[in-house]
DNA sequence: TAATGAATGTCAAGATTAGTCAAAGATTCA
DNA sequence: TGAATCTTTGACTAATCTTGACATTCATTA
């Protein structure tokens, strides 16, 4: 069933690089619950893949989909990509950041924003295995947006 | 409806800076409660958005919307730091960096990094107070990064 | 100056979507 | 076969929009 929904769903972004469902729509067409469209979308339309999702609730809701157009995945990317830990400390994140401004992967301006989001300073947790973690999504998202063409 | 009444008001301002409007004008024209405008500009025309809303009750009252394009000296993203909630949406977040880049503040790349970084899909917190109060901190971190020469 | 009418503002209840999570069921693979 | 992983379901949660009653402000007029 998830991979008949993806399969619809793709079919539709090889023509348009954007679509906007219903969530209930879609469930009563292939006569499935409303949250297995969710369960489809987290499984296969991740921003890995290339996918962009937002989505609004109430009156009037939606989920949308953006096909996003990946570069090739410079080697750099991918080697660091697959060692981040799930947990970041940010004397790690700024080797890596520094590593990918060094190797011309991004601009300076990119890597000092970077930096700031992910300091320990800014980030101000309590909790510090929390900011470990979110650290790590962070750094990963960022890493992610590199292989987008916008 | 509210998408709609949005989209209207700001096809109006497109061509003109400032608009001003009777709310039971707009009301009848799109057949709601004078109610519905209000809430359009409370949720669509915010600050973060870069509007700004005047209003006069009584005879002969009216809401103007005036729309302020950022601009890219240190003060004007001073005032928009200063002016960033506690806890930020996506949304908005997206809005202001839409603006940052508009304005030529930030380059391309960092924007997207920025973005990523904020998204609620990558920094998936169970918790969405914790998640939009790191989003505000995020973006003023980030907004800092852009004061210091690096 | 007080009363009246004409506007906009506020707020909460109800309606309408989508999101989360965990348990149960299928499937896969060593 | 048995454990691990993936999928399906549905009850519950959360966000957003719509509506209307009531409050507030302002200009005009008696």
């Amino acid at each position: 069933m998830s991979d008949i929904i993806e399969s619809y769903l793709k079919s539709i972004l090889e023509e348009q690089r954007k679509i906007e469902i219903r969530r209930s729509e879609i469930a009563d067409r292939f006569n499935c619950v409303p949250s297995q469209i969710n369960y489809v979308i987290k499984t296969r339309f991740t921003p890995q893949r290339g996918y962009v999702v937002e989505s609004k609730r109430g009156g009037g809701g939606y989920i949308r989909i953006v096909k996003a157009k990946l570069r090739p995945d410079p080697s750099s990317i991918a080697v660091l990509r697959a060692n981040i830990p799930d947990r970041l400390r940010e004397h790690d994140a700024r080797i890596m950041t520094q590593q990918l401004f060094d190797a011309n992967v991004i601009q300076r301006e990119t890597g000092n924003a970077m930096l700031a989001a992910m300091s320990h300073n800014e980030l101000a947790l309590d909790d510090s295995k929390l900011e470990e973690t979110i650290r790590a999504r962070i750094f990963r998202a960022f890493l992610d947006s590199l292989r987008f063409e916008h």
